[in-house]
DNA sequence: TTGAATATATACCACACAGTATATAGTTTT
DNA sequence: AAAACTATATACTGTGTGGTATATATTCAA
């Protein structure tokens, strides 16, 4: 069984994690934690050893909800093209996904911790590798299978697709209007099937 | 000629500009401030009415040098296909023009200001629309010229452009690698020449 | 060059900040 | 059920925060 601290420890993450992504992390104040979670500071610094620390969880908590999203998103589907169908999809809705954990982790925690604090910055480059990884598996496969051809290789042209979905999650994200994200979406469906389907 | 004080309140928004485009609204203090400019709080209040009111006036600053430069690249040019090839030549090296800005204001003060400062949002959306004007009317102008062909209205293609860049720069921002940048403006180079000249 | 107006510096305020030492409450183990 | 241990609350520290009242420079007009 889980013990009463591990418990408490969970609590405070998935309360705070949406806190931290919202605010960012000077932005947040271990006020605001206490406030949300009903916890004093005695017992948020008794499960963490600081603000920084805790922050850190945070965004691996959202970091991971995210990857195991996609994960269940392209499992289950044989084809690349269907799971390429499947990550559309699911960025077509990005904004509702993300609405719980206070918009998207990479983008806010990639631009608010770049100046700020190395540790997060890091951790936000390294969600990003590992998203790009995912989108770069899924092509290979469609090119081992014979089922699509690519322009360049693999990761290039899942750094590509990302970079597009992401550039469509910060347009709809600042301008708050997730047109850009329906719009975006629907062009990259076009493409996969104009430009490297066979 | 220029008062003192137009010309202390230019050096304080010059100096302060990229300290607030770097490190965020709640992340910049007034004592940054002053260390920066080697002036006193009194000064500074002097000049501006309070913290929010320079940090606008700082973004103000970095906007309208982007849409300045925007304009100086895009005029002079008498084909759209010339200004687009100079946008994306422009965006191309973005990373060494926003350098002395500290980043990408449009991206950095709109996802910072998203959750935390209204007026910083707003300001930052109206730059986004502004430059999505400006290339929807390069888009017009081809199309009124018989240069270029669109598969949808001007601005939504421009909003499409600008997706594309702006995804490009929020990775290369996140990512700390240029690349994004230089791969999607070849990308675009490419979609430019292939799917809308004439 | 002097007097009036303006601009900057100094010294301060109340409050919020991250963090901590210790007391108290709660949970396990025996 | 009692003892030992663990987890949370309380109360506090020193420092930094945005902002301001006022004194002192500095600039400008006559």
């Amino acid at each position: 069984m889980t013990t009463k601290a591990e418990r408490t420890t969970a609590y405070i993450i998935e309360t705070v994690a949406p806190i931290f992504n919202k605010h960012g992390y000077v932005g947040t104040s271990m006020s605001d934690l206490t406030d949300a979670t009903g916890l004093t500071k005695g017992a948020i610094y008794g499960n963490f050893e600081n603000k920084e620390a805790l922050a850190l969880a945070a965004f691996e908590y959202n970091s991971t909800k995210l990857l195991m999203a996609l994960d269940e998103c392209l499992s289950g589907e044989p084809s690349a093209l269907k799971q390429l169908g499947k990550l559309t999809g699911f960025y077509r809705h990005y904004d509702e996904f993300t609405d719980e954990m206070g918009g998207c982790p990479v983008l806010n925690v990639g631009v608010d911790a770049n100046f700020n604090n190395r540790q997060l910055a890091s951790a936000a480059r390294e969600t990003v590798r590992t998203i790009e990884g995912k989108i770069a598996l899924v092509l290979e496969n469609g090119v081992r299978n014979n089922e699509i051809k690519l322009p360049v290789p693999p990761l290039q042209f899942a750094k590509q697709l990302f970079t597009m979905i992401q550039g469509a999650v910060a347009m709809a994200t600042i301008s708050n209007d997730r047109k850009y994200l329906i719009n975006t979406v629907a062009y990259l469906d076009v493409l996969i099937s104009r430009e490297i389907s066979k």
